[in-house]
Formats: structure tokens, C-alpha cells, sequence
DNA sequence: GCCAACGTTGGC
DNA sequence: GCCAACGTTGGC
């Protein structure tokens, strides 16, 4: 099982609405990217990934899962844009904050602090672990 | 609200 | 195919 996670500006689809649509999930649009979208193409059903609230918070809130793999972006025409559906498992039991992921060594490859433009990122096992580690889980 | 980083577009 | 211009993202 591979490991990655989805940024979200809370403003325009936040953790609550994502737990509200509960085990149906719910299609990622929106993603304009071709990174982001090609590591969509890699999710496999089942595939772990944490939420990430960018702009307001900056934090890793929870942990959703993929529900579907990739397929075409209901929200345009353009042929060219895939993504796939998730939904979420669990929120984390303490939030992880940009600074405190920063801040330890262990998560200084992390693309979240290294590229922190993309918007869906792979993370690495070792990673995956740090962080729920630092969040109680 | 500013601006740095980075991706995309389009002229040549 | 290069690169300048431009647009967008996201941290601060």
C-alpha cells in the first residue's frame, strides 16, 4: 500500500464536509496539475493518504483513504484532468502542524516542506509512521 | 496583501 | 526547443 497526501484550502472543501460524505466519499476535483494528477493515476483502491489544511491552519487534520481510482474529473470537459475518490477513515487525534513537520528531522524530505506547491504529494512509509506517530495514533 | 517558487504558455 | 512572460499556489 503506498502512502500520499491531499491539500485542501478549508474555505473551499474542508475535513468536516469531507467526513460528512461519510463511506461514499467523494471525487477530488479540481486538481490542475500534472504531477498531482499522475500521482493520482498511481493510487491503488485503498491506498492511505492524510488531509492537509493549507492557508488557514496548515495542518495535517486526518486520514482518508482512496474509495476509487482514477477517473475523469466530473468537474470539466478537458479530457486531459483525472482524479479519484476518497473518503475519510479517521481524524488524527492531534493535528500536525507545517512548522512542527519543519521542525523535525525526520520529515525534512517530506515534499510537504520541500514542494509545498503541490497539492497531491506521495509520502514515504517512514514518513506516513513519523507523522502518526507525533499525532498520538 | 505581498511575494517567492514554480508551472504553463506562446513567440521566435 | 528555448526562454520570457504570465498566472497560480500557498506561506508569511
Amino acid at each position: 500500500m503506498a502512502y500520499w497526501l491531499f491539500k485542501s484550502e478549508p474555505d473551499t472543501w474542508s475535513w468536516d464536509q469531507q467526513v460528512a460524505k461519510g463511506a461514499a466519499g467523494e471525487e477530488w476535483t479540481g486538481v490542475r496539475n500534472y504531477q498531482a494528477r499522475n500521482n493520482m493515476r498511481a493510487m491503488k483502491l485503498g491506498d492511505r493518504g492524510f488531509f492537509y489544511h493549507s492557508n488557514i491552519g496548515k495542518e495535517i487534520v486526518g486520514i482518508v483513504e482512496v474509495s476509487a481510482e482514477c477517473h475523469p474529473d466530473s468537474s470539466t470537459d478537458d479530457p486531459r484532468w483525472e482524479c479519484v475518490d476518497i473518503r475519510a477513515v479517521q481524524p488524527l487525534p492531534r493535528a500536525i502542524t507545517l512548522e512542527e513537520a519543519k521542525a523535525e528531522p525526520r520529515l525534512a524530505e517530506m515534499a510537504l516542506v520541500k514542494n509545498t506547491r503541490l497539492s497531491v504529494q506521495p509520502v514515504s512509509e517512514a514518513e506516513w509512521a513519523v507523522i502518526c506517530e507525533l499525532a498520538g495514533l
